[in-house]
RNA sequence: GCCGGAGUGGCGGAACGGGGAGACGCGGGGGACUUAAAAUCCUCUGCCCUUCGGGGCGUCCGGGUUCGAGUCCCGGCUCCGGCACCA
């Protein structure tokens, strides 16, 4: 669809306008990726460097909102600017299919959840490609389709052989509401990420991912990620939640069972004056068997299993405990102290023991003062000596070890070491980390995700499903309601199997995967989507691999983030990637507010991005949602704002609907412009112009000011179209390079206007055209502005020859009247000239 | 409590390496065009004083460094996010 030269109608109308470049970009397949020639991998160089571009793919709920919009924009601008600069950019999209849902809606409609899904998704795209993004549509993923979950289930039997997925009892998260297991992850506060109902804990055998192996490598690695914004890291550290400390046995008085404590304070160990047990710990009821206080200490204990891990939590609860009548003795000292069972002792962390130094932990400072248990100091206070008393709390800062033998003298971390050397040498205990995060527990008893492929023989156990017998395809169920088990149980068909190990009568693992484990991978799927041999092509993987800039949501975090980051170590460390991160850089956007909260359908404040398309057409709806502010900051919708971006998109259609129709004008000669100023300046603001818009792009991730700088050239431009000075062939020359510029730099942002107005100024298929480079000759003016302050105060400015040297600079600034008077009978003192900027006088 | 981030006009924000505070947009005032309105264009818009020349103050608060601080340093306040009875 040529149409060189064409006349442009009055008024910009963008729906025709965007309709047809679409067709056009879909019915050319604009945006594929170049298929990668095995140049890179025969020894023969690329001829482009290639670039990964990618948003995190929706979960296709009804429709896309503002966020998506937003986070869309930003990776299609980014593509295009790539591309125009000469990278072979690869730019996927595909849809996180599975989830809870999809199939809560199956519950109330009885269709199944593939129907909803795949009509959700047939209306997602079409609203995506509604707003013009540059997409490779040929790569497009769903994650529920079979030829997609198969290579989920391909690479869980990977992790199973190597030993990092397993099968076992654990103290779980379950959500009563969602009727199914959660991960760690996905409770916050006690409660279920996703209903907000507050978690139980069950004992439950599960399948986990043994995340907790990477633990150190996740924390280790994070030195590759340097284009990380920082409170990622954060959030990730503090979710991994490493802390270095000592193991220490204490031995049950009168037996030889040792219980294992961890401490992050070994130094204090002649501090331990009791020692505490979970209630829920293994041993409590070996403990207390035939003992005066079994009851009492059971009592305590279905008491504490009743109370909610939200109850249970709250750090400002009263410390209660229950005295078990059993001592155990301190290794360092031979000391016998009483152990008790407390429930702000936690089963989940370190061993579900603890020694109890009340002198220098808070907490247990707290429980020897509710139950009259002695508190000994063994740290001074710098100046102080082992017989101060402690004001009213434990004391917890730095200092040197009393009361403590052999420590005594040495400061905290000295005392660490030795304590945990005295204490490995006797075979007592040892210095280890411990880290706060929990394996990935991946079980769902819900129906709408990939069944995880083991078989369960009397027999043989578990036994993985033979990778030829893959995909374990989803059964047809007739309900899909949650019981407590998998809702795949019922289909008893598809459940009796026979061994594949022995060929008995067995049955499948009726749970499906957490679909964080889809999500984990399908930025490897992009690169050869309809492989069939493996979950991927190695070649083209190692060639795309990494993902150079991924943006998504902050929500994502910990959740997604360290679930992709866990599974390419995997896959790395098992030969199957050759990436050992999986996403170079990550740029999390900020959420878009409305009337001061996140736009939800249960608050009634969402905007439709359809609705602003139909409106105002894709184009300003793309360049309001980048132009709101900083693109990482969390920002409040603005109908009015989105007026202002149709207003300026408006101005360039009338800037360029002034130009004569026809081929590029080279950018005008300096000399050319001599004797025009304003014409001078106009080339001069689009010189700078490029400049900016490049760097904001390129280097700042800073579209808001990319697109300001857009409005201040058409500012200038359209104000020359009325300007006499400009009314001459180098005036007319300037303001059709200056439009050119404009719509050139604008593609990006808006490509469908600005694909017509280039055509109209004889810049056809701007997607493929070069991006502009700034001409150094025009950025340095031979005239510049300086400001004169007398004592660092503004004054007055002058204009100077920019080649005037500091002295001559000077000298000017003290000749103006206003700085003559702020001067007037004082010395100066000192001249600060800095060179084509400023003078300070300093005067006295 | 620990860790991270941020405080600038009526509002969103800009100022990139210590050098003109408030670019750009929204909102508001005034004007032109119009029978009128919309649209468009021009113009003003941090606060205070002003004899209309200009002057003073101003980037959360208090100190400091510097010729010069929104920017650097010290102390504090507030807000946002993460973790948290984590031993």
């Amino acid at each position: 669809m040529p149409a060189p030269e064409r006349h442009l109608s009055e008024r910009y109308e963008p729906a025709p306008i965007e309709a047809r470049w679409q067709a056009l970009w879909e019915a050319e397949e604009a945006f594929r990726a170049e298929p990668v020639s095995r140049d890179g991998v025969d020894g023969e160089p690329p001829d482009a460097p290639k670039e990964y571009v990618l948003e995190m793919l929706p979960y296709p709920s009804g429709e896309i909102h503002m966020g998506h919009v937003k986070n869309y924009t930003m990776g299609d601008v980014l593509a295009h600017f790539r591309r125009r600069r000469g990278a072979r950019v690869f730019h996927p999209m595909g849809y996180d299919a599975f989830g809870l849902p999809a199939e809560n809606a199956a519950i109330r409609t009885g269709t199944p959840p593939g129907e909803g899904t795949r009509a959700n998704i047939a209306r997602i795209r079409e609203q995506l490609k509604r707003l013009g993004f540059a997409v490779d549509w040929a790569t497009e993923i769903s994650t529920c389709e079979p030829q997609y979950y198969r290579w989920t289930q391909w690479l869980f039997l990977r992790f199973l052989e190597a030993g990092l997925a397993e099968r076992r009892e654990a103290p779980v998260n379950w959500c009563p509401n969602d009727a199914t297991v959660l991960a760690n992850e996905q409770v916050v506060d006690g409660r279920c990420e996703r209903c907000g109902t507050e978690v139980e804990q069950r004992q439950l055998t599960q399948w986990f991912f043994r995340i907790t192996d990477y633990a150190q490598a996740l924390l280790d690695d994070m030195d590759l990620l340097v284009d990380w914004p920082e409170r990622v890291l954060t959030m990730q550290r503090n979710w991994i939640g490493r802390s270095e400390g000592a193991r220490v046995e204490f031995e049950v008085e009168g037996e030889g069972e040792r219980i294992p404590v961890f401490t992050t304070r070994p130094d204090t160990l002649f501090g331990a004056t009791f020692f505490l047990l979970a209630p829920e710990h293994p041993l409590v009821g070996w403990l207390i068997d035939g003992r005066p206080e079994a009851d009492d200490v059971r009592a305590y204990a279905r008491a504490a299993a009743a109370a909610g891990a939200v109850e249970r939590g709250a750090g400002d609860r009263p410390k209660t405990g229950v005295d078990t009548g059993r001592r155990v003795i301190n290794p360092v000292n031979g000391e016998a102290i009483p152990v008790w069972v407390a429930d702000y002792v936690l089963m989940d962390y370190g061993t579900g023991a603890v020694m109890a130094v009340p002198a220098h932990d808070q907490r247990d400072f707290e429980f020897a003062a509710a139950h009259g248990l002695p508190v000994r100091r063994v740290i001074a206070e710098p100046c102080g000596s082992a017989d101060d008393p402690l004001d009213g709390e434990a004391y917890t800062g730095p200092g040197a070890a009393v009361n403590s033998s052999f420590l005594d003298g040495m400061e905290v971390d000295e005392a660490k070491a030795a304590v945990s050397a005295w204490l490995e040498e006797r075979e007592l205990g040892e210095a280890t980390v411990d880290y706060r995060l929990r394996d990935w527990l991946i079980s769902r008893q819900r129906y709408w995700g990939a069944p995880i492929p083991v078989i369960h023989c009397e027999s043989c156990g578990t036994v993985p499903v033979p990778d030829e017998d893959l995909p374990v395809v989803l059964p047809e169920v007739d309900d899909y309601a949650p019981k407590g088990q998998s809702p795949l149980a019922a289909a008893t068909d598809w459940v009796r199997v026979s061994c594949p190990s022995c060929g008995a009568d067995a049955a499948r693992e009726t749970d499906t995967m957490d679909t964080f484990v889809d999500s984990s991978w399908y930025f490897l799927r992009y690169t050869a989507p309809n492989y069939s041999d493996g979950p991927f092509e190695r070649e083209v993987l190692d060639y795309w691999m990494p993902v150079d800039q991924y943006i998504g949501g902050i929500e994502h975090a910990v959740l997604h983030l360290m679930y992709a980051r866990f599974f390419v170590k995997v896959l790395n460390d098992i030969g199957l990637v050759g990436a050992r991160e999986p996403f170079a850089r990550l740029f999390t956007q900020g959420m878009i507010y409305r009337d001061g909260a996140k736009m939800s359908k249960s608050k009634g404040n969402v905007v439709a991005p359809d609705e602003i398309v139909d409106r105002y057409g894709a184009d300003t709806l793309r360049l309001y949602v980048l132009f709101m502010g900083p693109a990482a900051d969390d920002i409040e919708w603005s109908d009015r704002g989105v007026e202002g971006q149709r207003r300026f998109l408006d101005r360039v259609w009338r800037l360029v609907a002034s130009q004569e129709p026809g081929a590029p004008a080279a950018r005008p000669d300096r000399e050319a412009l001599e004797g025009n100023e304003a014409a001078l300046a106009l080339v001069r603001k689009a010189e700078q112009t490029v400049a900016g818009v490049t760097q904001d792009i390129d280097e700042r991730f800073s579209f808001h000011t990319a697109i300001a700088a857009l409005h201040e050239l058409v500012n200038l431009a359209t104000k020359g179209m009325s300007d006499e000075a400009l009314d001459d062939e180098a005036g007319r020359g300037a303001l059709r390079y200056a439009s050119q510029i404009v719509v050139s730099l604008l593609f990006p942002f808006a490509p469908h206007i600005a694909s017509e107005l280039g055509g109209s100024l004889g810049m056809e298929r701007l997607w493929e055209r070069p991006w502009p480079e700034a001409d150094e000759a025009f950025l340095t003016a031979e005239e510049i502005t300086v400001v004169v302050q007398v004592n660092g105060k503004l004054r007055d400015r002058l204009q100077a020859p920019a080649d005037l040297d500091d002295a001559g600079m000077a000298a000017m600034a003290r000749e103006l009247p206003k700085v003559a008077a702020a001067i007037e009978g004082k010395s100066v003192v000192r001249e600060v000239v800095v060179p084509g900027r400023l003078v300070n006088l300093v005067v006295k």
